[in-house]
DNA sequence: GGGGGAGTGTGGTCCAACCACAGTGTAGGC
DNA sequence: GCCTACACTGTGGTTGGACCACACTCCCCC
């Protein structure tokens, strides 16, 4: 087993028996190699791949933001992972978007009407009607949809989620550009946004989960990704 | 921007314009440290990240087994940070399990009939009936699943669900252990197993998919995860 | 009492060296 | 002539040490 690997275990170790939890700090690199007997080095490559997967985050200096603490964003690791399959054209983007649909109509046919998510929700379409420029919508647009995965208190459909969102980011933007008229577009998507989240404050999960559907099948199929569509590599 | 940052950086870039493709070979870490005029360190540490992420395979030596090669491992990567998301009790394991629920019975319901995926499930559920041992059996079972899933024909969900199911494998090892009459338990998957796969034979899919989702639902029961349940931790 | 510099500890980066490994080529013995 | 055994080459794996930038803390000096 490589050295790196023994850190990895260490560590993974220490957070499944609770001695390192939400918030707590890694000791020091020198310290953490002098403890487990290995070089720097070693315990450099375990905490990057631990950064890199969301469980860790690192500063340096002093202070409360420096050193190595436990963070939690498993939408990261899962993210930067998908992007880069789809840049290796092993993951096609329009496995994506079906996945996508798939798990957001789920989040909808499960959204709580009173969670504390949807009201997050209505305050970012209220931001949306009021903001000018593609840019500020479509990320207004995706909180949007995050808050609605949120709502359906399912942790791990929410990380899924944003994190397909995000490896398809650039891939949505280039669609973006190519659309004839974004103005009737983003009134459209306007409406259909209302109409989501409408159907679940009325208990009506079915109608919200068909509604989500049709709305980001829709907006592929305007941007060019058809049915059956490739990713362009 | 630090180091290994602007390796990795160059990395994708390379993965994204083509330039390296599935099975193709990254420079030795002392070239590509020099051409990109870094040291070897800070380019093994872009190769652990990537490594981690289930892009690049590494080996010692010489040969056809030795070098950075490109592979496309994104189950790797996905279960890794699941598994690891677990351990700092954020992802409950209660949303695991449904998610899979979720995917795999949406994979049930798109399963084709005529994929070769179905006949290698067939193989499995053979090989199942003449096991002895949980181990086995429960390997079969992965493997079983994973079958199921790539008949549906979505890289992505077919990523997601192997790393879902990986993330939990310990968990479900101990859960396991916990059942009254293994046995009996055994027979009975096998049979849903049976049913599950001659409801997508018959291109019932809906059958297909509430099969599913009573079959991983049943078992998590039985093994004591009641609806509700949390992770220990 | 307040401001500024020294001190301390953090991660970030680099280098030079050595090891283990696996395939390759070659020189030697048979 | 063939085959074995050795050295060679190039790969990643690991180490120790050195230096840097940064941010905070403390203490001296004004």
């Amino acid at each position: 087993m490589r050295t790196h690997q023994l850190v990895l275990q260490w560590i993974e170790g220490q957070l499944s028996s609770g001695q390192l939890a939400l918030g707590g700090r890694l000791p020091a690199e020198r310290s953490l190699a002098e403890q487990l007997q290995v070089s720097r080095t070693s315990v450099r490559e375990a905490i990057r791949i631990l950064e890199a997967m969301g469980v860790l985050r690192v500063g340096v200096g002093s202070g409360p933001e420096a050193g190595t603490v436990v963070v939690a964003d498993p939408t990261a690791a899962l993210g930067s992972a998908l992007r880069l399959h789809v840049a290796t054209s092993h993951l096609p983007v329009k496995d994506i978007v079906e996945t996508r649909v798939l798990l957001e109509s789920w989040a909808a046919s499960r959204a709580r009407a009173d969670s504390p998510a949807l009201a997050e929700a209505d305050r970012l379409l209220e931001q949306m009607d009021s903001c000018s420029g593609t840019e500020a919508f479509l990320a207004l647009d995706v909180r949007f949809h995050l808050a609605l995965a949120d709502a359906a208190g399912n942790a791990v459909v929410s990380a899924m989620m944003g994190s397909l969102r995000e490896a398809i980011q650039d891939y949505a933007g280039r669609l973006t550009g190519s659309l004839p008229d974004w103005e009737s577009t983003a009134a459209r998507l306007r409406a259909e946004h209302r109409g989501i989240l409408a159907a679940i404050s009325s208990h009506d999960g079915a109608r919200a989960a068909q509604l989500v559907a049709e709305h980001i099948e829709g907006y592929y199929a305007e941007a060019g990704l058809g049915p059956g569509a490739r990713s362009a590599g």
